[in-house]
DNA sequence: ATGAAAGCGCTAACAC
DNA sequence: GTGTTAGCGCTTTCAT
């Protein structure tokens, strides 16, 4: 029961041209004169003409399309990314195409299979935790669909440009700042080791203790399955009924941080005063609690922009087929430290 | 450079048999025999064949891809959304298109224009505030392209379904649960009252009022511009320099809320013995905050699932070419009071 | 049980 | 400056 669309064959017959002239026309090819030209604008714009994007794929073969493949869309980083992913996609004239992996393996290969299927033009992808094995996106990129890989990114697929941000330096920063505000007993806990980030922040975290000459302490790191405020929680209920009690905890995450500052207020202990605490990810809740959380923030917008840039300059660079391969690019993003109350210790001020 | 992709043809040549068999083949058709059957899929396998869907979208005149418009994605409502309308829509065989309006209505027809450019076989859209008119949708609805509103819904576009959430009904819990816990000066910092969400809550608000037999107060209500934590902090620092003092706090937002505690934390008073406070939204910052906030949550992956079901089905029924047109559906999708410290007073108890 | 042929809407090489 | 033609990859009558 569906109306017909209108096709150029509609606004051509109505002319009496040809469908060809109709479509120079409307892209405003030079051949065309002045005054078809304009009696073809106007009657399609009257007519609500819209091209077929489908069968201009289909003769072009080209989609204009991207697809994006995430773990997770209810995440305030991710979703930063889709938004910055989006914002460069549409100003190149790119529809975005989203798929969600819940962080697993096979729903990640489906949506890889589904995205070529639907022939989109490049694919942008951030690995499931459960990811090992890259066959799936060699063999996209083998049938000439470019990947950028950007966050959880696969370092064992060889020639496909990457976007990563700096854990180990924003790690090391924030640790650093707590070493400059005078800590020295410093807690970690870290997340699964799998996803490359949270081994990332883990090194960081060690030579930030280096470069001040403080031994690890094998007590003092504790590591999370679920990443949860519960786990943050229940290791620092652990970590301050040390003996020797950290006076910091470095979370491997906000939500962990969370927990912890739970903890120890649960413990009658003050933070900063007694235990500071710093996160990793800023998010929205960081700024809220209190005190307030130092965490280290990461670009996201900027990290999908800056992926969605790389991936749309490596298919017009195909389309283009230069004779030189494409050179792909890794590109580092840095973390930024934001300084809040709960990693500086509020000193006492004679009156 | 492209590397050819394989096609029906090639695997027909292969096999000496016609693409048209290879086709209904992959289909399962009934008419071919066992044997070609399983010579198709395996060389189509072991070539690994992929269906061309923008061919199949062609030819076929459905993309199986469906168009989701919202305001703004970096939110963890919409992001909610997002989710419950991908799981439905993959389990249903259908891709989405993401598009982001930023609350402004020039994009938003834009991209109303782009999907349709693109043939999705229907449209779920979220308003942008700005919006007022909405004759792009209705053009593409008369198009025969089905659209589904939800949450910031068109009611004046007729023929087409929508899924909203009862946002008088949840203000009018939160505010009646206020009530029954002693609060008799409830003031209520509203959003901006084009989006209707912001109006029924007001709404709501009133009517709690009215049940108890309380009279509004006009110094009690403020209106925020743009929903800020800031917004939030200023007005409630005017609400609580009235003469009589609200004892609680209705807060538009989890963010306002957020603001109005810090103001009232900061004038020393505390929540919420002496002022009550409570959010709308249940964003994950409601619950880390100190006192925990008491908030109004909105079910949002359902919203999204139950939008997503609503498009499918009409489109599935469009496709059926029935005589009868589709009944459109307006469904009501109902809020959960969370109540959390921000709004029960702690009785002291004899010792 | 399979093949031939037409056509979805568009574009581009080639005519004139 | 414009028309003709072919074809992108697929599905689907209609034949056989």
């Amino acid at each position: 029961m569906k109306p017909k669309q209108i096709t150029l064959a509609d606004i051509a017959k109505e002319l009496n041209v040809s469908p060809a002239t109709v479509s120079r026309a409307l892209k405003d090819h030079p051949d065309i004169s002045q005054e078809t030209r304009e009696k073809v604008k106007k009657l399609a714009s009257a007519l609500h003409y819209r091209p077929n994007t489908i069968a201009q794929g289909l003769r072009k073969k080209e989609s204009k399309i991207i697809g994006v493949i995430i773990p997770e869309i209810v995440h305030h980083f991710f979703s930063s990314v889709i938004s910055g992913i989006m914002e460069y996609a549409y100003k190149a004239g790119y529809r975005v195409m989203l798929c969600q992996s819940m962080e697993m393996f096979e729903k990640e290969v489906e949506d890889v299979e589904a995205l070529f299927s639907s022939r989109v033009d490049g694919i942008l992808i951030s690995l499931a935790n459960e990811t090992k094995d890259y066959t799936h996106l060699e063999e996209v990129r083998n049938y000439g669909v470019p990947v950028v890989s950007f966050d959880k990114v696969c370092y064992s697929l060889e020639n496909h440009s990457m976007v990563v941000i700096d854990d180990y330096e924003g790690a090391y920063n924030v640790v650093t700042h707590l070493l400059e505000n005078g800590y020295r007993k410093i807690a970690h806990i870290h997340g699964p080791l799998n996803p490359i980030t949270s081994q990332n922040r883990l090194n960081g975290y060690k030579a930030a203790l280096k470069t001040y000459g403080l031994a690890e302490e094998k007590a003092y790191i504790k590591g999370c399955h679920l990443v949860t405020q519960e786990e943050g929680y229940n290791f620092t209920k652990e970590l301050i009924a040390l003996p020797d009690r950290p006076d910091a905890i470095f979370a491997v995450t906000d939500l962990v941080a969370i927990g912890a500052m739970v903890a120890i207020k649960e413990a009658g202990l003050s933070i900063p005063n007694d235990v500071a605490v710093v996160g990793y990810s800023d998010w929205a809740m960081a700024a809220v609690v209190e005190p307030a959380l130092t965490t280290v923030a990461q670009p996201g917008f900027e990290m999908g922009n800056l992926a969605a840039r790389l991936l749309i300059d490596e298919i017009h660079y195909i389309n283009e087929d230069n004779e030189a391969p494409y050179q792909h690019q890794k590109k580092t993003l840095k973390t930024e430290v934001k300084v809040r109350q709960s990693s500086v210790k509020k000193t006492v001020l004679a009156s």
